[in-house]
DNA sequence: TTATCATATAAATTTATTTTTATATATGTC
DNA sequence: GACATATATAAAAATAAATTTATATGATAA
C-alpha cells in the first residue's frame, strides 16, 4: 500500500508533473530542469528526490552532473505515467520547453570547445 | 492539470484507498463506511468529499441516508481505479470487510421489521 | 591547492492537509 | 412540536509537505 501511496503522492504536485512532462522527451540533468522550470535548484532537487523515491525516475551520475530519466522498469508505473502525462496539454508546458531549448542551445555552444572533449560534455 | 492533480491527490491517502476498496464491492452509505473503517463520521465525510470532488465517486440521497458508489462515467478515472485498487491486497482490508459484514448483518436485522417497509430500508 | 561548478542536504519558515471536537441541517419518528 | 438519526460543515488543533535560505559535498578546472 505504501508503495502505491508514494506513487500517487509523487504525482499529485504540479511541479513534479512538469518535470515528468519534460523527462518524457528524454534524459535531463538537474541544471536543465532548473532552467526549464525557472525555479531554484534546491526545489528541483527536492522534487526529483520524491519522484525517485516513488520509483518514477532514476538517476545516472556523470562527473559533476546528475542526469535523470523516466524509470521504465516497472510496467504499472510506466503505464500510469503514459496515461497521466498524455492528459496534460503541451500548451501548459510550452514555456518550460521554450526555456529548456534556449538553455540547451547556449549550453552546447559554451561547452565542447574542443572536439576531443565532446564525449564528456553534458549535452542531454 | 488541476483536474489530474485532484485525482492523484485523492488517491494519495490510505483512508481514501480503503474507502474505494470497499466501494469497489458496491454502494455503501456513510454509516456503513464509518463502521467498516472504524473511524469517526466527520472524518469519513471529509474523505468522501475529496473523492467526490475528484470525480471518483458519486452520491445518491435517500431519506436520511447518503449512498456513495464509484463513479464510472469517466474512462480514465475508472481505469486508474481498477489498476490501482487491484494492487492493494485483500489482506490489507480484511478487517474492514469483516466489520462491514458484521454491521450490515445487524443493520438488516434491526430495520425492516415489517415487510411493507422493506423497500425504504438502507440495506446497501 | 584553491577556486568553481553542479547537486544535495539541513534548518527554518510557510503553506496545505488531516484530524478532532462541536455544532448545524435535514429527514423521519413519537 | 419535541426527539432521534444520518450526514455535513465549521473551527481549532495537529501533522505533513513544500519552499526558502544557507551550507555541505564532490568533481573538475585553473
Amino acid at each position: 500500500m505504501q508503495d502505491l501511496l508514494n506513487i500517487f503522492r509523487a504525482l499529485s504536485d504540479e511541479t513534479r508533473l512538469r518535470i515528468l512532462k519534460l523527462l518524457e522527451k528524454g534524459e535531463l540533468c538537474v541544471c536543465d530542469i532548473v532552467a526549464a522550470l525557472d525555479i531554484i535548484q534546491p526545489k528541483v532537487s527536492f522534487h526529483l528526490s520524491i519522484l525517485k523515491e516513488a520509483g518514477l525516475i532514476k538517476d545516472r551520475k556523470q562527473g559533476k552532473w546528475v542526469h535523470y530519466k523516466i524509470d521504465d522498469s516497472d510496467f504499472f508505473r510506466r503505464f500510469l505515467l503514459l496515461s497521466a502525462l498524455e492528459r496534460i496539454s503541451e500548451e501548459l508546458v510550452k514555456e518550460d520547453i521554450i526555456r529548456l531549448k534556449e538553455f540547451l542551445k547556449i549550453k552546447n555552444q559554451k561547452s565542447c570547445k574542443y572536439q576531443s572533449l565532446e564525449a564528456l560534455c553534458c549535452k542531454s
